[in-house]
RNA sequence: GCCCAGAUGGUGGAAUUGGUAGACACGAGGGACUUAAAAUCCCUUGGCCAGUGAUGGCCGUACGGGUUCGAUUCCCGUUCCGGGCACCA
């Protein structure tokens, strides 16, 4: 019988799904376990290779776990949301849903030939009201909470047994209503800056007035802030979105605009978004990405008084050992304290600056950081020193990060180094023997000195000098908060997100404006659907496109979506215009697969309380900076609202590597339509140009498709070598326009669905990036038909009920060892050489016995589901493969026949004979030692030692 | 600049936690079958040297050292490639 893959894997995917094999439901009586795969955006150019790598890998997975016993969740589904869709919508007029529709369609067709095991009842959009309805709803928790480290109830001595957590608004108003701010910094409450006001002040208040002091603690908030404008896509961009200063999307300039935008409270969970890192299973490269993304930095915040002024500033400093070197300020040019401190002599300098920092994007700033500043008229006066320090105006100074003010260090920092030589200000060492002649020294090791100087009268009594870095920064921070110079702070890189996109196709805020504050709109009328638009660009006023729809206001009496016209600001009020951003919609989607129809919460306790977390998830590590944070975050924050069970969403995580394109070349000698082999191209001045990869068979150029591929080739003519034309190559990304996209439903429809997964996965470690060669691809293919046939002796199935024997149980045992370790290690590239081997052993020793071939079928399942259903049919089972059971490994099968002994003498190692397998150590070890067993050439010699080394051969050292 | 991960034949990559480097596959070369092609099967395939031959010797895991009876594996230094962060005070 012949190995007729189309036919087979035909016939299984429909009778899957008519069965709905794949289907899985909470069990109480058999153990979880969660796999899952990024979600696809679902784009319009379909699925090329590299793209069911990680499918196919995390499927294996999931596959081998339900064998095992496991009652796996293995769920797909859409991140549908986004720019690409919108783009062409503004291109074309058709709606963005449309093309998702058509784009859905199409991934699923492609995924589906690929005999996936996913649950398809349990398929999310992000676009689809049903889901979108929670995005908003965790939107309006998160507007409605704050956070602090320990509850506003809890009295002082339990404060520090308590636990961070987001908390209702409620009981920060309660505590407002009460104390005012008096006494809330000991909570540690989440702010955008530092507010003051009592209790009688609050609460003269106006509602506005309030509404407007909680967005200062709310963790979804409308914030004034430096955003990333990107004035090609209309829209700001969250910090992950932007690259090397252009956007992420398209590769456009970024520039900083102050604008008001939803933002997230991300940083509130700086700290244990750090802290949880180390309780999952992600490779350190991921988690030292997070890490140097969150940021963290312990340092000090000391206040300095401005000279001949009332007025003072904070800076912050992790080096708070080098007060003493301190030679000039700087203010981060976007810094409210710039006007504050503009002398009028400098007015007009520093505005010439500020109006030349503002005209500077994000990307001039990276490529070209030259020295610039401006002097402010102001000194402020070092609290350690006394001395007045001028107050300048950099750019390299970040408004967005600690104070946005430092004390300049020149001695020992580069950029404050930089800055000094640049403008002549002083150099002060404060380190023994350190020489700062030629650039700063900025390590943070060595002895103090100059701490203070020698012969300065000491402004205070306080002295570092000849303590190490180390402790000197421990001193002075000691120091500074007993004397109520400043505080001890941490710091952290992590910015607050951006929430709010200038775009049409993407979840609505369900928030409408009573007197230019936002309001929710009522939990029980959510979702609030995406209205339609006329057109999907900005309106004519600059508005977001949403400003287009024409039934897009609030009627709070009769609570639903009227038309714009109705707008009173009496009872109809104007809906939010902004989308949220891409992120949004993926941040919980894996708690929604777990209860995906639920209509009446994001996720049901109990769905919740049985899935847990994903056990395994799988994607690229592009989003590490991105959604692996958000959705980190997002989960917190459900976690501290009960709705999560688990702090941590992702518990162990797997990076796919890319797949690269494998590239063609044909080389074209120029000014001429004559193409030149690739042995002979060094003897003509040649242009190297893709060729299609789909028309290039082993680098060999199929010339009748060349000619067919493009009219300007029908007449090309070739000089061949041997008869051929062979192209060059080389690696480059997957993409169109090199022409090296290979599509999966090609190498589906040639070699077949179980032929593609054994070649992915077989092409190298699953993490490592490597390129697509579809040339290697016959030997999976060849090795599956081998793998078919030994089932069968020309059409008859010839499978016996006969004993196997002990070299076939031999082979089977090695094979099902070597499989279970490799897929729990996840390096499917070596366990498929192993079926290979086995394959091979059991073909030579003819075996057709059923104790061997039917767990064969079985260990097989997961990599080649289709093939394997079909043996097990054939077998005689009336139930799928994926009910079997998975094979256990018996050691006593694998006894050795033979324990080698090895010996070492004059610096070389030897092989020597062979003991018998059951032979003990000891006896060996003896024999060794009587001489009676070494190899001719070493008689005469004594034995120096002997060595047992694994895999028990015997080691004997002679002299 | 800082942090992380790498470097093995013509190619993709193996090597159980220090124990016969190059599994397995591709490619290449040779052969069998065939009118021919496809398909299938068999042999050779890291380099150098010796031998008619079975075979034997030397070198070899980016480079230079070290530890060890023994190093692709552990340690120190160097070079190169990839990834992350980067005026973050």
């Amino acid at each position: 019988m012949e190995y007729n893959f189309r036919e087979i894997e035909k016939k299984w995917h429909a009778r899957w799904a008519a069965m709905q094999t794949y289907k899985v439901k909470e069990d109480e009586t058999r153990k979880k376990f969660y796999v899952l795969n990024m979600f696809p955006y679902p784009s319009g150019a379909g699925l090329h290779v590299g793209h069911p790598l990680g499918y196919i890998a995390s499927d294996i997975y999931a596959r081998y776990k339900r064998l095992q016993g496991y009652n796996v969740l293995n769920p797909m589904g859409y991140d549908a949301y986004g720019l690409p869709a919108e783009q062409y919508a503004i291109q074309t007029g058709q709606h963005p849903a449309i093309t998702t529709e058509a784009n859905i369609n199409r991934y699923r067709e492609q995924l589906d030939k690929i005999g996936f095991s996913f649950d398809w009842s349990r398929e999310v959009r992000t676009c689809e009201p049903g889901y979108y309805h929670w995005t908003q709803w965790a939107f309006q928790k998160m507007f409605k909470s704050f956070y602090s480290q320990a509850p506003l109830s809890s009295t002082e001595c339990d404060k520090s047994t308590q636990k961070a957590s987001a908390r209702p608004i409620e009981e920060l108003i309660a505590y407002f209503d009460k104390n005012g701010t008096e006494g809330l910094e000991s909570y540690g409450v989440s702010e955008s800056e530092e507010l003051r006001f009592t209790a009688e002040e609050w609460n003269a208040m106006s509602d506005e007035e309030q509404q407007q002091v909680l967005m200062n603690y709310r963790i979804a908030y409308l914030g004034e802030t430096m955003v990333n404008w990107c004035p090609q896509l209309g829209t700001v961009l969250a910090n992950d979105e932007v690259v090397d200063g252009v956007s992420e999307r398209g590769g456009f300039p970024v520039v900083q605009k102050r604008m008001k935008q939803w933002c997230l409270r991300v940083s509130a969970y700086a700290q244990r978004l750090l802290d949880g890192l180390e309780t999952i299973d992600w490779t350190e490269s991921l988690k030292e990405t997070q890490r140097n993304w969150i940021g963290r930095s312990e340092g000090a915040e000391i206040e300095f008084k401005v000279k001949d002024s009332d007025k003072s500033f904070t800076i912050f400093t992790t080096r708070a050992d080098t007060m003493f070197g301190v030679t000039f300020m700087v203010l981060a040019p976007e810094s409210e304290l710039v006007k504050e401190l503009t002398t009028r002599e400098q007015q007009s300098a520093v505005d010439e600056y500020l109006a030349y920092v503002k005209k500077r994007t994000e990307r001039d700033r990276i490529s070209d950081r030259k020295v610039t500043g401006v002097f402010s008229g102001s000194y402020a006066i070092n609290p350690f020193t006394g001395e007045a320090n001028p107050i300048w105006i950099s750019e390299y100074v970040l408004a967005g990060y600690g104070t946005g003010a430092i004390m300049a260090v020149p001695a020992h920092d580069s950029r404050d180094y930089a800055f000094a030589k640049h403008f002549g200000l002083p150099i002060v060492p404060l380190v023994e023997g350190c020489d700062v002649s030629e650039e700063s020294f900025d390590a943070k090791e060595g002895i103090v000195c100059n701490s203070p100087r020698e012969g300065v009268k000491p402004y205070i009594d306080f002295s570092l000098n000849g303590l190490t870095i180390k402790e000197a920064i421990a001193a002075t921070k000691k120091y500074v908060k007993e004397k109520g110079l400043g505080r001890v702070k941490v710091n952290y890189r992590l910015r607050d997100a951006i929430f709010s996109r200038q775009r049409y196709w993407g979840e609505p805020f369900p928030v409408y404006y009573k007197n230019g504050m936002p309001q929710m709109v009522p939990e029980e009328c959510l979702p609030l659907e995406l209205p339609e638009v006329d057109k999907f660009l900005p309106t004519e006023t600059g508005e977001p496109p949403l400003g287009n729809a024409k039934r897009w206001a609030w009627d709070t009496k009769t609570n639903s979506v009227v038309e714009n016209s109705l707008i009173d600001n009496e009872s109809v009020f104007p809906l939010e215009l902004n989308t949220m951003p891409g992120f949004a919609g993926s941040s919980a989607y894996y708690l929604r697969y777990m209860d995906p129809n639920n209509g009446e919460a994001l996720v049901g306790e109990k769905a919740d309380a049985y899935w847990q977390n994903v056990d395994l998830y799988v994607g690229g590590s592009e989003h590490a900076t991105g959604h692996l944070i958000y959705s980190r975050f997002w989960n917190k924050f459900l976690f501290d609202l009960g709705v999560s069970c688990k702090e941590e969403p992702f518990q162990k995580l797997v990076n796919q590597g890319m797949i690269q394109g494998r590239s063609n070349f044909v080389y074209r000698i120029k000014d001429t339509n004559t193409f030149v082999s690739l042995g002979l191209k060094d003897q003509y001045d040649v242009t190297p140009l893709h060729v299609d990869v789909n028309i290039v068979s082993g680098d060999v150029l199929d010339l009748e498709a060349f000619k067919a591929w493009r009219p300007e080739y029908a007449t090309a003519e070739f000089i061949l070598e041997d008869g051929k034309y062979v192209c060059g190559w080389a690696v480059e990304k997957m993409s169109k326009s090199m022409f090296n996209v290979v599509n999966p439903d090609m190498i589906v429809e040639k070699f077949g669905a179980d032929t593609l997964r054994l070649y992915e996965m077989f092409l190298g470690p699953v993490e490592q990036a490597k390129p697509w060669d579809t040339n290697g691809i016959d030997g999976s293919h060849r090795f599956l038909k081998k793998f078919w046939n030994m089932f069968w002796t020309k059409d008859t199935f010839a499978v016996t009920d006969d004993e196997p024997t002990p070299a076939e149980l031999k082979a089977l045992h090695k094979l099902i060892k070597k499989v279970t370790e490799d897929i729990e290690n996840f390096s499917y590239n070596t366990a498929i050489p192993a079926f290979m081997i086995a394959t091979n052993e059991l073909t030579q020793l003819k075996c057709t016995k059923r104790a061997v071939l039917e767990p064969m079928v079985v260990l097989i399942a997961p990599f080649a589901p289709h093939i394997a259903e079909e043996l097990w049919e054939a077998l005689g089972h009336t139930t799928t493969v994926c009910d079997a059971q998975w094979p256990v490994f018996e050691e006593k099968y694998l006894v050795e026949d033979t324990v080698k002994m090895m010996v070492a003498f004059n610096g070389k190692t030897r092989f020597g004979i062979d003991f018998p397998a059951d032979a003990d150590n000891a006896t060996i070890e003896a024999a060794a030692r009587g001489h009676e067993l070494t190899p001719k050439y070493l008689e005469g010699k004594q034995i120096v030692k002997v060595i047992i080394v694994p895999k028990r051969m015997i080691n004997i050292v002679m002299k």
